[in-house]
RNA sequence: CGCGGGGUGGAGCAGUCUGGAAGCUCGUCGGGCUCAUAACCCGAAGGUCACAGGUUCAAAUCCUGUCCCCGCUACCA
């Protein structure tokens, strides 16, 4: 059934280094979209592409020396890889150095300047000469300029402006009386009141500072702003013509059904992006989808530390289903999701092995072992075959309506919900019992057909999401692809099919510690590479020790410990000891008795006159008879030496450590 | 008082608009089963729903205040 067009589009990724796994989500969120789009008979149109102008491209090529085509092509086809090994299924990838794009942007510029939207002006800013940067007020920190914290003088220089504020009270009134068009809507109120009520400035849509962008080419000391470029890509993707000679692929696609893009640039998408199709006359797109980010949970993330987490990696390591699941299943609809590794491996291990690939597995293996491989309906029917088949029937339409309103990830979890009763029902009817009663054989072979059939009617449902997967499914079960239109209807599978004979594992369950040890290797990798890179020349290989680590704590539990630099203003062996020295330590006014069992590395008289590290308010204990109220803190190595802990500079007694 | 989002069992989240028995997944514990990838199924424990007031017959949900986290705050894409 051909239900219309359907156009979306990413935004396109900027390509000033290779995107981790946070930035390749919302391609694979696309792209389930695109399929099941497609899947319901929909003529879909997926853009995407990458950003290659700007500032920060040019200084990178620079620094590598190489030209920032160079660059950017090498960017670009990494890009363009990971989009292969994530199975995207993209019509067109544009690029912004594309010779078409680069002549559309142009002649919009021109038109723009021509009607009088642009005008030229000059920019006013706070300028750091020693960076060459121009910043604004609120960017500065302490007045002073936030790369290199010098003085900043005031500055302008020539600029061409777009005059967002003709604009702005239309664009108010369509955001109004659209309330889908910005999804979630929370982020609308976010627009409205940070921009667009309080009154809307003119953008500066030119730049002279740089070179890599796209010349105005009636005035080439200037280059086109790189989001007047970047963003126009959604139109010059499809054949757009700025002087009336639009394709008629343009005709038809546009104007976009959806826009997904990254919370973070929502105000370019439905702000300037709007009010740059209203100065070209064009209609808006109807859904611009602001995404939350997949962020990677514990330490923050960077490619010196080597625990940064790419797409291709975790292909690698799961296989590229398991990495679309992953993203879209734990990405919720209005929050930031976590990626770590060991997340990955569990809902590898509990929803992929476990819940479906499992169950593929035993059902096949039993078909084969009680009917050579046989499926047969034979309409023995029982009631407990009635929730199985209504929660099947269901799941498509219930997965619809989350798809509807963009949340896959509970889409996703219908569809897995399909596959959890299908376990459900093997105990329920527990095929191992029916086949030790040749005169249950038919009951048994219809459970085997509504078992295969469920499984089936699944599988077609995880299209969208693991195309792969499901592919693998419905081939070892012997059964072709349905329609969309079909995926409420019980009972398609041709009974009298044989399945596979020798069932496939599709997610071989994995071993924590075993993937652990690989991303060891990886972000090893991942270090050598960065200092390369870098030109770090390793340190010579210093002594370290390594330790169990303990659970993470809240920083409430730390603020439950409290440390103070303490004086140590006379100290004694203690008695009958072999380790202990007891310590009068000045903490502030008080003075705290201290027994510490750091006799072999300190004589009582060299620890007078020591101001060292010391947690204040531990429960007093009594240490050869000798009262403590407190703990001196010192560093261990791996022969037990101890060195006690001490403020870098002089402090005085009694300073918090915190 | 710049704007917005959030704080729910050990972890990750839903529920809040439209008040009416606190739910899901993972983990833990106990049981069942043996077709299957030590997988599957059932059950249990575990929560002052950040805190303090208020409205109400009834509050995770509505109102007021406080604390804490996180985004955004324009000329970096």
């Amino acid at each position: 059934m051909n239900r219309g067009k359907y156009y979306l589009t990413t935004a396109i990724a900027y390509t000033s280094g290779k995107p981790h796994i946070g930035n390749s989500y919302e391609i694979v969120m696309a792209d389930a979209i695109a399929r099941y789009k497609r899947q319901q008979g929909y003529d879909v149109f997926f853009q995407t592409g990458t950003d290659e102008h700007g500032q920060k491209i040019e200084e990178k090529a620079k620094a590598a020396g190489i030209t920032p085509k160079e660059f950017v092509d090498n960017v670009s086809n990494i890009i363009k890889d990971i989009c292969k090994i994530l199975n995207i299924s993209y019509d067109k990838f544009i690029r912004t150095t594309d010779a078409d794009h680069e002549k559309q942007v142009q002649k919009m510029f021109k038109r723009f300047y021509d009607q009088g939207d642009i005008y030229k002006g000059s920019y006013k800013g706070m300028y750091c000469t020693p960076c060459e940067s121009f910043w604004t007020e609120s960017q500065l920190v302490d007045g002073k300029c936030p790369d290199c914290g010098r003085e900043v003088t005031p500055a302008e220089e020539e600029a061409y402006f777009f005059k967002m504020s003709k604009y702005a009270d239309r664009l108010i009134d369509y955001i109004n009386t659209h309330p889908e068009f910005i999804q979630p809507v929370s982020r609308k109120n976010e627009m409205m009141n940070n921009f667009l009520l309080p009154g809307l400035q003119d953008l500066c849509v030119s730049r002279t500072s740089f070179k890599w962008g796209i010349p105005v080419d009636f005035d080439d000391k200037h280059v086109v702003y790189v989001w007047l470029d970047a963003l126009s890509n959604y139109i010059t993707g499809i054949g757009y013509d700025a002087e009336g000679n639009s394709t008629e692929q343009y005709k038809k696609l546009w104007p976009a059904d959806l826009h997904l893009i990254g919370k973070d640039i929502i105000r370019f998408h439905t702000i300037y992006w709007p009010i740059f199709l209203m100065a070209l006359g064009e209609p808006l797109p109807k859904q611009v989808f602001g995404h939350p980010w997949l962020l990677q949970g514990g330490e923050k993330m960077s490619k010196s530390r080597g625990n940064v987490i790419y797409a291709d990696d975790l292909a690698d390591m799961f296989g590229v289903d398991a990495v679309r699941y992953f993203v879209l299943h734990e990405m919720p609809y209005e929050n930031d999701g976590t990626i770590t590794w060991d997340l990955v491996v569990e809902r590898f291990n509990s929803d992929l092995a476990n819940i479906i690939g499992n169950l593929v597995n035993r059902t096949i293996s039993m078909s084969n072992k009680y009917f050579g491989g046989v499926v047969t309906k034979t309409g023995v029917l029982e009631a407990v075959d009635d929730d199985l088949k209504a929660v099947v029937c269901a799941a498509r339409d219930k997965a619809n309506e989350r798809m509807d309103d963009m949340h896959v990830a509970d889409a996703l979890s219908e569809v897995l919900a399909l596959f959890r009763r299908c376990n459900k029902y093997i105990d329920e009817t527990e095929p191992w019992v029916l086949a030790k009663d040749e005169a249950k054989k038919d009951r048994l072979a219809e459970v085997m057909y509504n078992l295969t059939e469920s499984i089936c009617i699944g599988a077609n449902l995880l299209i969208p999401y693991m195309p792969e997967t499901a592919g693998r499914i419905l081939e070892q079960m012997n059964a072709k692809e349905r329609d969309f239109d079909d995926l409420d209807k019980y009972g398609l599978y041709e009974s009298g099919t044989k399945v596979t004979d020798k069932p496939e594992i599709l997610f071989a369950r994995l071993d924590l510690k075993e993937v652990m040890a690989k991303v060891e290797e990886i972000q090893a990798a991942q270090r050598a590479e960065y200092e390369r890179e870098n030109g770090i020349v390793a340190e010579a290989e210093e002594e370290v020790i390594d330790i169990e680590k303990k659970p993470e704590i809240t920083y409430d539990d730390f603020a439950k410990l409290q440390f103070r630099v303490g004086k140590i203003i006379k100290c004694e062996e203690v008695p009958k000891s072999k380790k202990l020295l007891c310590s009068q330590v000045k903490i502030g006014s008080e003075v705290k008795q201290i027994v510490s069992g750091i006799k072999q590395y300190y004589s009582a008289e060299e620890m007078v006159g020591k101001k060292v590290m010391v947690l204040t308010n531990l429960k007093p204990a009594t240490l050869a008879g000798v009262v403590s109220e407190g703990m001196l803190l010192c560093a261990e190595d791996a022969e037990g030496n101890l060195a006690l802990l001490a403020p870098e500079k002089d402090m005085p007694s009694g300073a918090e450590i915190c």
